[in-house]
RNA sequence: GAUCUCGUAGCUCAGCUGGUUAGAGCAUUUGACUUUUAAUCAAAGGGUCAUGGGUUCGAGUCCCAUCGAGAUCACCA
């Protein structure tokens, strides 16, 4: 990629793509082609006794050749896998015409092309599945010369498609050539629908909406801006979904969720990508510790429904879902892993074991900030097996209701897995008075130059004011959870395109 | 945003302390071969060594800058 003129081998293709259409045969016929099985059905079911398949069709991208002179071996890939094919010249040529053989087969097609193929199953000498054709077609040429890996008699990878940055920009490619990137994509999809199936069968509403919004809220982020042209006005893409899905239970409905893209203006890392997806759910007449419960079941069901166990492998470590899962409290979390307790303490105290644990401060942090950096300095990248932390401190909650209990703080829970963040709750805060007390204190944030501070939105509190039932959120990262559950180290790996900065140049056509 | 590492043929990489026409495997091209499997055998082509400066008699190799990538760290999911 990226070169200012075609290499070699795609000057070859493309004369070999003439040389096709001056024999008569379109590189890219328009006809459906009948296929009838796939790699997989055949490697399945095929038994030379009870079902010798005599007659199959299959299609897909030629992967290797291996021409013996009037009879050679290729494979051919589908969604499904590869299997090996058998081409005999006279077979295939039964008359006095070799060409199809001897030009087409041998000189003109290229890995990577697509094929189609009809034959009947064998064995070869060596027990492997193939499929002896008696005709072939040519579904669609490739110009472009694919990696494709070889593993040689000692192990060593040949041709591996590796650069991250060539895999990502062209994922086509990746998915071609390495099949357990396809496998983590099918996973997630796979996740996706066991947390959508779980949340519908108890009467919840998949619902959408606006991506564009006029303020953006629900969280602290910076966001992306855009404009309207016909309303000439300035439009957010949104940051979050919050406070759209609560005015829907505003509106009467008992349970929302939504699948939703979120974008941040904000720094990119195997961590994050400018957008991505987080599933919110808002269940009225619930509180966080209902919700607890509530996702602890759906994710140990994720877990089991993509590896038939509980238990999830993730790099070295093995991650176990099985339900309960550890409960601490901030205060408690960082007395665990600290030795410190916490409890009662003031601002300047705060400041000090801070110090005294290494942990950096600045003059502008506050009470709420402080816990926050002790906890995920010293308790966050401990925590490994997926573990609930509970009551945070008022300031960093600002759509949280106060706890029922405790001064200072409010009624909401994290979960910690793989020492990241993978659920968000609160039991939603939905006394109107209060909730613009609290935007009135991000607004001060804003004004003293935060730039990640929330703004105050009207329509959002006039719907409070109407009235919203106690009502239980949450928020789940659904690529962080997908990191875990695919065991993949990077987000990249399980966003099919991520973002990436502009290509320098591509060859023009 | 900060620090570190890297950028050599289509792909994966080697090029030691700077020294003659830059190497390997796979891929490609030509030829041989009717059950092979990284098929094999014989021959051939292919690189302005990321870009731009500089040091030097001489730079892929040293220095600076730029661009791109990866890793670590900081903030957010």
């Amino acid at each position: 990629m990226m070169q200012g003129h075609r290499s070699d081998q795609e000057l070859v293709r493309r004369e070999a793509l003439q040389k096709l259409r001056d024999l008569g045969i379109d590189p890219y016929p328009g006809e459906a082609y009948p296929v009838t099985t796939t790699a997989q059905a055949i490697r399945d079911g095929y038994d030379a006794e009870s079902n010798p398949m005599q007659d199959v069709t299959l299609a897909g991208r030629l992967m290797s050749v291996r021409v013996m002179g009037k009879a050679s071996f290729a494979e051919i890939q589908d969604s499904t896998g590869r299997m090996q094919i058998y081409v005999n010249r006279d077979e295939i040529c039964p008359g006095e015409d070799k060409s199809l053989y001897n030009e087409v087969f041998k000189k003109l097609l290229d890995i990577g092309d697509f094929i189609g193929v009809r034959g009947h199953v064998f064995l070869t000498q060596t027990g492997e599945i193939t499929v002896h054709v008696v005709s072939l077609k040519l579904l669609a040429k490739s110009l472009h010369p694919l990696p494709i890996v070889k593993v040689d008699a000692e192990g060593h990878a040949h041709d591996a498609f590796k650069d991250p940055e060539l895999r990502y920009r062209q994922r086509y490619v990746d998915l071609v050539v390495n099949p357990e990137v396809k496998d983590a994509f099918v996973k997630r999809t796979r996740m996706v629908q066991v947390m959508r199936e779980f949340m519908s069968s108890r009467g919840y509403l998949e619902v959408e909406t606006p991506i564009l919004q006029p303020l953006y809220g629900g969280a602290l982020a910076k966001p992306f801006k855009t404009h309207h042209n016909t309303l000439d006005m300035t439009l957010f893409l949104r940051i979050a979904n919050e406070l759209y899905l609560k005015r829907l239970i505003v509106g009467g409905f008992d349970g929302v969720f939504e699948f939703a893209k979120n974008f941040r203006n904000e720094g990119m890392s195997r961590f994050h990508n400018p957008e991505f997806t987080v599933m919110e759910l808002y269940v009225a007449y619930k509180d966080c510790f209902w919700m607890m419960d509530f996702y602890e079941e759906m994710i140990e069901k994720v877990a089991i429904e993509l590896h038939g166990s509980a238990q999830v492998q993730v790099g070295d470590k093995v991650i176990d879902f099985k339900r309960p899962w550890k409960r601490y409290t901030m205060f408690e979390a960082i007395r665990e892993y600290t030795g410190v307790d916490i409890t009662g303490m003031d601002e300047e105290q705060l400041r000090q074991v801070a110090r005294d644990l290494h942990v950096e401060v600045d003059p502008t942090m506050g009470k709420g900030k402080l816990i926050d950096e002790i906890f995920g300095t010293h308790a966050e990248p401990k925590l490994i097996q997926p573990t609930f932390i509970t009551d945070y401190p008022v300031e960093m909650s600002p759509l949280a209701k106060k706890h029922r209990e405790h001064e200072g703080l409010v009624e909401r829970f994290e979960v910690i897995c793989n020492a990241k963040e993978i659920a968000n709750a609160f039991t939603e805060l939905n006394d109107p008075i209060d909730q613009r007390e609290r935007f009135e204190e991000q607004l001060a944030l804003g004004k003293r130059g935060d730039t990640e501070s929330m703004v105050v939105d009207e329509d959002f509190l006039r719907s409070l004011e109407y009235g919203m039932p106690p009502t239980a959120g949450i928020g789940v990262g659904i690529d962080r959870l997908a990191m875990i559950m695919t065991n993949s180290a990077s987000i990249q790996d399980v966003i099919f395109f991520p973002q990436m900065r502009p290509e320098k140049k591509i060859v023009a056509e």
